[in-house]
DNA sequence: CTAAACTTTCAATAATTTTTGAAAGTTTGA
DNA sequence: TCAAACTTTCAAAAATTATTGAAAGTTTAG
């Protein structure tokens, strides 16, 4: 296999495994073929490659920067501007747990610690209710303290962490 | 806040979350309002809470069943068909682990490792490419097996785990 | 065996999400 | 200050995904 070869079905499933993930195709791909660009790319570069329109291009963009696992570059004397993407693999695990925590997960527990703290009527249907939302907040709590300890440690916590499991 | 409120509010809530990580509302919501019911309910009970179609309904059941978190039940003297979930929320976390692990995270783990093994042919586009295809292998290959150890394992261990890495 | 009770299937339709492309906006060099 | 170079916005179109509902299929009681 070639490397042009490898890099397109490299994005192609990229692009398939995010779309399975709640991720848009065009946005996971931009990323996947920056993530394996050994340089910069501008606009132009990401349409040509991916054959995706202008608009298309900038939207998905702007919302890997929001992501904050893409960035801007400029190049002296150019007007255009370049992107680039979080290189060490492991700082964009990070980051991409940091951003579904706060901006997924929290919102939940916050939910859930709401309606799992509604008054016992005595019913069966209650009964059942805040038992298992509150079963429910307590897995994703734990959960989320194990995503925000990958966050807040140097980035190889995790693969030394499950060092540390196999004992 | 009453039940019924609080339930409705859980179910748009996990409705929402699940889109948010590619599964479709309905199945997300049928599993949500089996989750919380304290007894089996039959097809007419989850088209009536839920305000959907029968063959939506047959369907999106028909997928939590091959996921492994909902399961078909009779009740005795009655020809119906009553469905209830899994009410362990480890296992049902186990099971979802399990499941994305084999449907989603194996299959992306052999096509990183088959396009990681191209030839280096020297030029900055293959270092990089292999460089970062192996960076990604390594990194889904751990948190995979994280997973499989969490499926593998009691239902505590997750809890049990958290505690022993706050240590 | 038959008919009622129930479930599944699937083509058509609806809803949602993504993508396009051109106009509007912005920045900068001269 | 102007105009070229570039980016963003957004309404319309396209693509995808979800949902419906009725017909076909299945099961079981009698």
């Amino acid at each position: 296999m070639k490397v042009t070869e490898a890099k397109d079905k490299f994005i192609q499933t990229w692009g398939a495994l995010g779309t399975l993930w709640g991720i848009n195709k065009a946005m996971a791909q931009i990323h996947a073929l920056l993530l394996v660009s050994p340089e910069p790319l501008s606009m132009e570069d990401v349409m040509e490659a991916l054959h995706i329109s202008r608009g298309n291009t900038s939207m998905n963009l702007r919302q890997l920067i929001d992501w904050g696992i893409v960035f801007k570059t400029s190049k002296a004397g150019e007007r255009k501007e370049y992107f680039t993407s979080e290189k060490d693999i492991n700082e964009l695990a990070r980051q991409i747990a940091r951003e579904r925590s706060r901006r997924e997960i929290q919102p939940t527990l916050k939910v859930l610690k709401e309606v799992s703290s509604i008054e016992d009527d005595g019913s069966a249907e209650s009964k059942e209710f805040i038992k298992q939302t509150k079963a429910l907040y307590e897995l994703a709590d734990t959960a989320d303290s194990i995503l925000n300890r990958v966050v807040n440690q140097e980035s190889n916590w995790l693969t030394k962490t499950f060092i540390k499991l196999l004992k």
